[in-house]
DNA sequence: TTGTACGCGTTATCAC
DNA sequence: GTGATAACGCGTACAA
């Protein structure tokens, strides 16, 4: 009778089971395999032929625990719609795998035990990214307390914690100017400000360049999607004193707001301009075409996990505060440039 | 002079501070806290005081290794643009979250070492889902032989694994079906039938309709992003023998093809029809809106979860393989139903 | 109901 | 250059 194939799942081999067959010590093994120690070569050569005979791979459990470290990072953020927290984690991963960490996601979205997930979530990484509008200061103290390093993106600062922003006002103030040139009068700013850093950001620069022009100054609250958009912007632009420019704290308000314009029979870019932020792929395929304003969303996932690294390792001491330039897009929703 | 408040960043209490606080053996602490046991009322109560008075949260790593599970689950996908990934990977984290599980992360994009990555992180969860067009049918058996359970999206099965895919073929069978009806006559595929199961699928779908309408079939090889689309649409509509209707893989290559339409003078929609795949939020707000179909993306997430958490847990010993079902949504871009 | 003692798989510190 | 051996922090049979 002919040998059956074992079985797969075997039980896996223990650095004890590749000592012993090699004649060494579990230490000597490890040396082996870390390099953290000369080794004879001979001694070596037996160690590396035991290992790929009993196909040992070290216990990730094991390793961890005497090393007292993941080498994971965690990133916490709101929602994953659109692609601005999308790219954000993919940069993020990208960079966390080249220096060799996973990296865990953790979604708060509809969720209301989100700081006992956060914390849960710091006591299974060497360090964490914390978004905007996903839990309270609180928390984040809290963890930053636990010895967790914390990256924040997207929001103030926390006493302990690195930040790293992209800048609003200065770029929400030179969209506004561009519309008060093209001869927009009354401009209207849909978004939150309580409700992130970036909305009050947006809005302060809004504000900014309205006040510098001598115009006043019109908010309308308004949720950060589509539908909020929507509804907001058509009640704005059924009213009699119609605005005729919408800026909007992010593309799928804008492109809400567009959908608004066309339900009353207005033209966006014609009759009301709207601009959103982000970039995102609807806004070029709309029509018209939505400006909007391009943050480095890769390269701020990226710079997020560079920091969380030297803070861990504890190549840096010092808390960094950083703001990542962004970049306006015009584009024929704020209006055929009508100077 | 006043005690200072004391530096937050203490070492944390293991189960043995809490134990020696409380007058009892780690043991009864385990307990308590994972009441796993019966533990007397008196007991419990000072074992709870003790942990709270120091804070006490039993370490990851050593809970980790003392149950050999991690308590995790990954997910590997090619790329997270579009909101495809990115939906399923949401459903997966909500589903897994409900089940206190987290979730590892992995991009195989640009990554020569790809099959290294996928196998390393096989040892950081107790399970884990596969996407199509991430690595080869040998890393997913040798994973699964690992005896890490794994779930396969987007991809044919493999021998011991789960496979959870949604409808393809019936669907553009449905889709090129409308384009014949409504006087389309010369149908192109844009896509690559070997690069991804469900791209092959959706081929055999049009294939098939247009088999039983006496067409012929033409394929034209294209990849599955915007700039393919566009380069390949735009080679297609210039050619004398002009297609009149283009079955694109995805949104991104149908929108990439919408634009090569424009860019050549042609309108469409109503000079050439452009249907899509994915339903993305620029194919609502494309001018014509796009013709495309929708995925159950985050209901698929959460199936392959709650199938990963049957085989972890033991609920399940046999394997899965199900398709989910989509829905064809007929807008503007494929003709003004020009029966 | 509670405590003892060992196992989990590595790494690291000493001796030799 | 190599080998014992002690952490690492917890869970859990087994015993009491």
């Amino acid at each position: 009778m002919k040998a059956v194939v074992k079985p797969v799942s075997e039980v896996p081999a223990t650095i004890y089971d590749v000592a012993e067959r090699a004649n060494v010590s579990p230490a000597t093994v490890s040396r082996v395999l870390r390099g953290t120690q000369p080794v004879a070569p001979a001694t070596e050569e037996r160690v590396r032929k035991a290992v790929a005979a009993l196909r040992f791979r070290p216990s990730r459990l094991g390793v961890a625990l005497a090393e007292r470290k993941h080498a994971a990072n965690g990133i916490v953020f709101p929602d994953l719609s659109g692609p601005f927290y999308t790219e954000v984690v993919l940069g993020y991963e990208e960079m966390a795998a080249q220096r060799g960490r996973s990296v865990l996601i953790l979604s708060t979205r509809d969720r209301a035990d989100a700081a006992q997930a956060v914390l849960s979530l710091a006591d299974r990484v060497d360090g964490m990214v914390l978004f905007g509008r996903t839990v309270s200061d609180d928390v984040v103290q809290e963890v930053a307390a636990t010895g967790v390093p914390v990256v924040l993106l997207g929001r103030p600062e926390v006493p302990g914690t690195d930040v790293i922003n992209t800048e609003n006002e200065r770029s929400a103030c030179q969209l506004t100017r561009h519309l008060l040139d093209h001869g927009h009068r009354r401009v209207v700013y849909l978004g939150d400000p309580t409700a992130s850093a970036d909305a009050a950001g947006r809005w302060a620069g809004v504000s900014k360049a309205l006040k510098e022009a001598r115009r006043r100054r019109f908010i309308a609250t308004c949720g950060a999607d589509e539908s909020a958009g929507r509804a907001t912007a058509k009640e704005l632009l059924r009213s009699r004193t119609r605005p005729d420019a919408l800026v909007c704290f992010n593309d799928e308000v804008a492109l809400g707001a567009m959908l608004a314009a066309e339900e009353l029979g207005l033209r966006p870019g014609a009759d009301v301009a709207i601009t959103g932020w982000d970039d995102v792929m609807a806004a070029r395929f709309a029509r018209p075409a939505l400006t909007t304003v391009r943050q480095p969303m890769r390269e701020l996932g990226a710079q997020a996990a560079a920091a969380l690294d030297e803070r861990i390792t504890g190549a840096r001491a010092g808390l960094i505060h950083r703001v990542l330039p962004t970049e306006v897009l015009i584009r024929d929703s704020c209006g055929g440039h009508r100077t």
